[in-house]
DNA sequence: GCATTCATGTCCGAAAACCGCGAGACTTGC
DNA sequence: GCAAGTCTCGCGGTTTTCGGACATGAATGC
């Protein structure tokens, strides 16, 4: 079914204040997943599933730094991390489209549905949203509800909060803090 | 879904003894599909599904004289086309193996299943042997029941006749001549 | 405000149908 | 007998189809 994918892929594991990352980039030092270490049995699996022909190998990615500088204040260092997220054309869109949202800005579901052109399609994004393969870089943590609130992150809802307090953002606490 | 697959592709026609052929390669010269000029429009199809992406651009392949020195008589001649069938891990391994069917033999389809070690899998077999993108290269011609008719064939059996005639391979007849 | 309801598009998993077969059991016709 | 033709059934990977799930949002009714 694929065109020969990477091979190989190189798992590297960073610290930050939220917890330790999972950083996975194939040969060409492209970023093909990134999670959290809480999920690392599922990233595991969906890697299986997406790249069955790749034997997976820890040891230092050529992305460490970018991560680094990013959760030390440094919020454009992810511009220059090169990525890749297999999926099916629909999310690639959305995803490309995540990219357009500047650190400290959010933009909502249906805002998101708008600018890839399928405003109906608002459930379809979130999924799509939720199923974005390389969080952070692509900053899938900067939609939120139309209404203000969060709503949902696969990572978990503090890291969603602490990402977005970390790029100024502004947002509505679910409930009073 | 795909990884990288090729952005254009090439598509060549030539002249043979059993109708007009269609060549398809892409950039780096690998044949990605071959058909006769019956089936046109579903090589197309086919191929928009598999490479959504790719542009396609009539012109001269080079793999033309490969293909018209086969035709010619010289029976080797395609051994040195590259070629990549876009398939599941399944179809490459039986593509993979017909290629050890040398000019002028057979081989049933029973007997491909257990080279490729599903002696059991023969329906599954044909079925792979059928879709394969590449015919000719990929010598699927070369597969008959165990009987030895000749079964069938995706482009017309009157050219599978015709090809095993060419390569001198011997078969049965369904009818007496 | 707040809970409920409904419309909606895409993806995923399960199930069933589809076949470029082959072996075995039966019928024919010599 | 025997050889060839017919029929039936099991085989297994792929493809297609179908049903549910979901990181929403807008409209209702209190």
């Amino acid at each position: 079914m694929t065109d020969a994918p990477p091979d190989r892929l190189i798992l590297d594991r960073i610290a930050t204040p939220i917890g330790a990352a999972l950083l996975v980039t194939d040969p060409e030092g492209v970023l093909r997943a990134f999670n959290w270490i809480d999920y690392e049995p599922a990233m595991l699996a969906w890697l299986a599933r997406r790249y069955p022909m790749a034997g997976l190998r820890e040891g230092r990615g050529p992305v460490r730094a970018a991560f680094e500088a990013y959760f030390a204040g440094d919020l454009a260092a992810l511009g220059s991390v090169r990525w890749f997220g297999a999926g099916t054309p629909f999310q690639q869109q959305v995803w490309k489209a995540l990219c357009g949202i500047p650190a400290g800005a959010t933009l909502s579901y249906a805002g998101l549905a708008a600018r890839v052109g399928r405003p109906a399609a608002v459930r379809a994004v979130g999924l799509a949203n939720g199923s974005n393969p390389v969080a952070v870089v692509v900053p899938c943590h900067r939609v939120i509800g139309s209404n203000g609130t969060l709503t949902g992150y696969g990572g978990g809802l503090h890291r969603k909060r602490w990402l977005l307090d970390h790029e100024g953002a502004s947002f509505t606490e679910t409930r009073a803090a």
